[in-house]
DNA sequence: AGCTTACGTAAGCGATGACTTACGCAGCTG
DNA sequence: CAGCTGCGTAAGTCATCGCTTACGTAAGCT
């Protein structure tokens, strides 16, 4: 979660839904140099948000979709630890109030 | 989401989740000042995601579920945005490599 | 084997941001 | 009306983090 807390590393790692990528290729379409993108997708890495996998010289990093079911179920952790309660509440406190 | 990047932030977000609660009120279970709290309220409430209210002397927060309901579509759209095109793509890609 | 490509890492730097203390203001209470 | 409580804001400080340049390393190509 901290992970997607940057921006730039929340467009590579959406950069990455279209599928593997390879590091260099990846910097090209960012106004960062190569080495940021590195240490971008090092931090996904360590977040289990993305895998790295190896192309010849190349790296080619992709989405994780063990690490992506995580967080999904982190989420949806997150909506109903008391979370549907408090929208009951909430309507209900909207009743008589007009905007 | 970037007011969520905080750990801080975060646990007093879902702090809020077990109903409103005072600023101080807040800040006395959390290793940091009051002000400090209530920056994090002022960004979270920047954020679409808290709500203020006053109670007498006191200010309630509370989550706005209005601002929830936004970051729950954006989530939706996150996973739907080519991501289960991409699982089809993992597990197939999968099925022949070991390691 | 030597050269080139592609990447990761280290070191340094500038900026963002989280936190604290000090201050001013609104609202209850006597 | 005076005092107290509770909060927001301002100013300053210190850590964190994102970015760049420079360097070392693994793998294809000739």
């Amino acid at each position: 979660m901290d992970a997607l807390g940057d921006p730039t590393r929340r467009a590579i790692f959406e950069r990455l839904k279209g599928g593997a990528r390879a590091v260099g290729d990846l910097a090209g379409e960012f106004p960062v140099s190569r080495p940021a993108v590195s240490q971008h997708l090092k931090v996904l890495k360590r977040a289990g948000l993305v895998r790295d996998r190896r192309a010849g010289t190349r790296r080619l990093y992709e989405l994780d979709p063990q690490g992506l079911e995580e967080l999904r179920s982190y989420l949806e952790t997150f909506w109903q630890t008391g979370l549907a309660d408090f929208k009951q509440a909430a309507e209900q406190h909207r009743k008589g109030s007009g905007s």
